[in-house]
DNA sequence: TTGCTCCTCACGTCACGTGAGGTGGC
DNA sequence: TTGCTCCTCACGTCACGTGAGGTGGC
């Protein structure tokens, strides 16, 4: 509880209580009062000082200018704004979706073009085990190995 | 113009104005006139009759119903259920594109490792052509063959 | 004529922003 | 003391829903 845990030094600054209610007002351009407003409906939860005082962090304040654009040149109210957020936030987490499953399926297809590319160079280098061994007199007729190789995009 | 595009039977169903406003408004329990100002906001269009009566579809009404149930229960206003409407239609094509990627890297894992076991099988059953030569007395010695062949997921 | 449609205008209600008023600690 | 903080209460404004009022065609 005493230490906060930071990964950089970054997000630590983003994320740090440093702006009493005036100066964040003032930041996001808005009436003190309307920080303590969204704060009682839920829609920011600024840090407190040891003896209560808000601190707004810098990440609060972009929210505040976030939600100050959605009510002042959207026209929404809060409702919205809370519902717009959600919502934001969910399509955030449907893009990286989107980036990781197109990655995969990108490094996938790289691999298996590398696969065939190697299968039809060591293929010109491969003899059919049965040749072998009629190379080796071991059996009395050399019957070619059918390789079972499907081309890709091809049949089922 | 004069023949509307249909596709099955079942869109142009859904598609069709066919509950003049005062069936509409009661569908979707909502007052006429609220109706009229919806319409004149943009947030609905329903078709016209000739003699430009207002004629809303079954999709019309699930629509309202939508949009009734944004202003009711989750209070957002106007302004509000449009912009959420609108990243619904977006959310709506990102969950088609990640089922898109998802199926593709999919089908091309599988086509991997169906490559990966064929080539597993066929090893077995070839030799290297250097081997093949020396049997058959062609080289002094026989120098094995290196397959560059790398095992899926280790290095790069 | 009745009951629908079309339209415009106006009013009541509610959400939201903001100001006032009173408290307390540097 | 000044200027900030905390809080609650109240008022003005605006959006929205709905009703009224007048029109016109089956």
């Amino acid at each position: 509880m005493a230490a906060r845990r930071r990964k950089r030094d970054e997000p630590l600054d983003q994320e740090r209580g440093v702006f009493m209610i005036s100066v964040a007002a003032e930041l996001a351009e808005m009436h003190p009062q309307t920080l303590r407003m969204y704060e009682a409906r839920g829609l920011i939860t600024p840090k407190r000082s040891p003896k209560n005082t808000r601190l707004y962090s810098q990440a609060d304040v972009e929210r505040l200018r976030r939600i100050q654009q959605m009510t002042n040149e959207e026209g929404l109210n809060l409702a919205g704004v809370e519902t717009v957020l959600k919502l934001e936030r969910s399509m955030e987490r449907m893009r990286r979706e989107i980036a990781r499953f197109r990655e995969r399926a990108e490094r996938v297809e790289r691999m298996l073009e590398e696969v065939e590319r190697v299968r039809d160079t060591v293929k010109s280098e491969l003899v059919p085990y049965g040749a072998y061994e009629a190379a080796l007199g071991r059996t009395p007729e050399a019957k070619p190995v059918r390789v079972p190789i499907r081309r890709r995009g091809k049949g089922a």
